[in-house]
DNA sequence: GTCTATATTTCGATAGAC
DNA sequence: GTCTATCGAAATATAGAC
């Protein structure tokens, strides 16, 4: 039998965090809730993670990194601004999927982190995903296939929260399934940011 | 000299309370903290307040009083399905510009407030915001003005989300006033949902 | 490596003087 | 009506047995 890089218990208490942490927050959510919801009591946690904000931040520092990694293999291939957008939108809901409590957790406490000590950790990765975006937009309007009468950045941002807050409603079954509801993401906002 | 409606210190409490709440998060926000904020002591709030969940409870039922409020003065004379669309997206920035804080919370914590006892108050009004964007949309489909390849659930939840989200990131100023914001905003998504 | 037991801190809320 | 002082509950984290 191969050799684990990680032991399953420190991943079945970052699961169990994450699920939490998506459902009630950071702040609302007690270690022996994770301790609970891992199958271990609140002791044990303290011998895998020194606090619980460890705990936190590296549920958002491996999300930012498949996120990225995502990001990256999506756009190499693509020329034309509008394929490059719709791979953003594929990747990022492609990823939501993957770590659907992560992502929440991401958009819904990032203004905590961000007034935490430690957040310089994540500030660069946080960054990189910004300009993703603002790099594919900026060249969409250069190359004229978006319009121009809106500011990049406004319209990055009204994407970007559409996009980040689906994983708030939207649950990925038969009758909706999540290539579908990329293709209707995308074709809203390339129709709406066409020109 | 005129009587006041509401106490200064009443009023002093909810300002400074919803400044935090929409900061930190509700339950991050401690009680001594509201009292700093508004220039009391700990003590003086349950003067005022029963309770810490109660001043969350009056923050919220204000703001959707009056965004209810707004959105019937803003669909009353407009027949066209597209003027009612940036009717609503108008009445919900304007009403964001007025109670950013509120706005915020409404948006963070509603999933926290769905789960606690005394939600029924506000669970109306929630559900009569949403039906009044679900109704515009789906006149608008029936019409033949809006396009009728994507859910209007779907559609619905695309654009409320980037317009509650901008409070996160929108503040007025001279360069880029709410009014222009306003229009940017419907412009996207009407030439997005256009047919 | 895991658990039991508990130390320490912090929070919401209350009591009572003024 | 406001403040001081504090209670009791709950939370994070630690100590030490096994």
């Amino acid at each position: 039998m191969a050799e684990r890089l990680q032991s399953d218990r420190s991943t079945a208490i970052l699961r169990g965090a994450a699920k939490l942490f998506a459902r009630k927050g950071v702040r609302s959510t007690t270690v022996r809730e994770i301790a609970d919801e891992s199958g271990v009591l609140s002791g044990t946690l303290y011998h895998y993670f020194p606090s619980k904000e460890a705990i936190v931040d590296e549920i958002v520092t491996r999300y930012l990194d498949a996120l990225l990694s995502r990001y990256h293999r999506a756009l190499a291939p693509a020329a034309d601004p509008r394929a490059r957008l719709h791979g953003l939108v594929v990747a990022s809901l492609e990823c939501a999927k993957v770590f659907p409590h992560a992502t929440q957790i991401y958009q819904n406490e990032l203004g905590y982190l961000r007034q935490r000590p430690g957040y310089e950790r994540i500030k660069a990765a946080v960054y990189d995903v910004q300009q993703a975006w603002i790099d594919v937009i900026e060249d969409g309007r250069a190359h004229g296939v978006f319009r121009d009468d809106v500011p990049p950045r406004m319209f990055y941002r009204l994407i970007r929260d559409a996009v980040w807050l689906s994983v708030r409603w939207y649950r990925p079954d038969g009758s909706y399934p999540i290539d579908q509801f990329a293709r209707d993401t995308t074709s809203v906002f390339l129709q709406g940011i066409g020109r």
